[in-house]
DNA sequence: CTGAAAGCGCTTACAG
DNA sequence: CTGAAAGCGCTTACAG
């Protein structure tokens, strides 16, 4: 019932306080007999060391803080659950911050600080950031996913948007399509302000007509379906649409088997992200690819340099994608001229 | 750069410490003029307590730990999202321990020991119990989600499989199936195995055939796929299968049009939880649901009665479960006779 | 109502 | 190599 504490260890070894402390932090300076009593007297007691005390005294509590959305999109499930999972390897723990239902004095920052971790994760692309600097004044380094913010202390990761806009643009161009549309979160957020950009600025010069879509509300799967249903049935509905992300396509996707256009014959669809449904046969999304993998060792690279030189200058790195060619767009003619 | 203390907030309202921590811990007994003093000074500071210390000296560190699979499951993402909102607006953060990947020494029930959690989530089906004791000893709560151990100071709450198995089974029977399959992942889990014996208990007596099939390996979609081809490629094949989840019903619906089966018309499927994708055009699965919401109401409810009272009898709550028909599952004839 | 003191479980200089 | 002491930031009896 009473927790088994440093003390008990070093009475039952023999031993003083100090000496059980560093045969477990591993200080240099201890004779292979202590080590053994020690480990041997902690190993009977099963004594654990109190993280909290470790915290409050040392400087790390290997608690890392993410700052998540609500996980309406499978990625940022993904990237929680290989997150959590690498930093077990290293010995660290994910504290989990609310972004909804956050009070006046509720921000994640401010849960990072009161439990004194090592950083903050901000995956969440509409998380305010107004009380960031609280954290980066205790020098408790940030970290970005998605959007860039510079500012001392805050390191930025994220897709290179503008690139993957790029290749739906071209495959898009070259597949035939001449009535493109964009459909995004109106702007929300900074990723989907950068695909809009990256894809206006591709087609730019290629003579074709660029609509951009906003997605009011919620983007849950009904509410992008309606959504979608009201752009392709107007008359002069694109024939070619990019969306700023999988969850949105798979909208639009049903939106046009509902109205009889068929895919991709009459209408091309582009996601993003490459979630693990993309691939399912029910919707064979062509998309771009962002790696949860690669966006978790770029987390992890920044975190550990940030960590080990908690003054250097903020980096803002850029995850590579690829562009996933499936069902839902049409083959490149093989000669074909390109524009 | 230096973290802002109680010390300092006594200092700045020339008061002594004890006055400073009873009003941040609303202890009776400060006057209101103190109150002021202290509240001031803590804001121009921008003092926050540390919650290390907090949990090192008092009974509590606003911590429950979750130990939940790799969420494969969408019915994962979304409860461990609305838990966290849930406990966040009870103050609790939730800390993660992720179920794959833990070594020798290594279960969430030791991370939960390390960080003084104030209770343990194990929303894992496949995580081995081995340790929960060392929790259980410690004074440390356990919560099971989706399985039965009793055991002192373990406390469960699970879906009626039971009765979700037998509305499954009736509907199918309704609706003119006779040759009967279950697909879950072999037994695995508690809730399989459950739901597997609630069927087939369901359909005893009615003479229809019953064949159970396991999906081996992982769930993904991918797997699911080829399990289901398999199945569904049998001459003998079931003309109607209840999967022990909207997943592996998922696939199985990709299998049976890849095959040229039509649904409902030769072959119905039901599943289990009604994720938001049970509900989307491309599936509209008949399947029987498990509210998130009840699950989480249930987990706080055990949770706080626990947390008053750590040594009353350990606790068993079945959550009710909703038959949803949507358009895998045949139309029950209006006059039908009933077996 | 308010303050001085002990203690939570650890680590880290500092002596020996 | 080993131990005694101070301190991390708090709370909780205990006096006043």
């Amino acid at each position: 019932m009473k927790r088994v504490t440093i003390k008990d260890v070093a009475l039952e070894a023999g031993v003083s306080l100090a000496a059980v402390s560093r045969v477990f932090t591993n200080t240099a300076g201890s004779s292979a007999r202590m080590r053994e009593k020690v480990q041997k007297a902690a190993k009977d007691l099963g004594y654990r060391p109190s993280m909290l005390a470790k915290g409050l005294v040392g400087q790390r509590t290997n608690l890392i803080t993410l700052v998540s959305g609500r996980m309406a999109d499978p990625f940022d499930a993904l990237f929680l659950d290989r997150l959590s999972e690498r930093l077990a390897q290293l010995k660290m723990r994910l504290l989990l911050a609310s972004s909804a239902l956050q009070g006046p004095n509720e921000s994640g920052f401010f849960q990072a600080l009161d439990y004194q971790s090592d950083a903050v994760i901000v995956s969440a692309g509409t998380m305010s950031l107004d009380h960031s600097s609280a954290c980066v004044r205790n020098g408790l380094p940030v970290l970005l996913m998605g959007r860039i913010v510079e500012q001392p202390g805050v390191d930025c990761a994220l897709a290179d948007n503008r690139n993957g806009a790029r290749m739906a643009a071209e495959l898009l161009l070259r597949t035939g399509c001449s009535r493109l549309g964009y459909l995004g979160r109106g702007g929300e957020t900074f990723s989907d302000r950068e695909r809009f950009k990256g894809f206006a600025d591709a087609l730019s010069g290629s003579g074709t007509d660029l609509k951009r879509y906003a997605l009011k509300g919620s983007p849950d799967n009904e509410n992008v379906f309606r959504t979608a249903n009201t752009i392709l049935s107007d008359k002069h509905r694109p024939d070619g649409i990019f969306c700023s992300s999988d969850s949105l396509a798979f909208g639009v996707i049903e939106a046009a088997r509902a109205l009889g256009i068929s895919i991709p014959d009459d209408f091309s669809v582009i996601g993003f992200n490459n979630v693990p449904q993309a691939g399912w046969r029910s919707f064979q999304l062509t998309t771009i690819d962002l790696s949860v993998n690669h966006c978790i060792e770029t987390a992890i690279e920044l975190l550990n340099r940030r960590l080990e030189n908690s003054e250097r200058c903020p980096l803002i790195r850029r995850i590579p994608v690829e562009l996933v060619v499936r069902g839902t767009t049409r083959q490149i003619p093989a000669g074909g001229k390109e524009s």
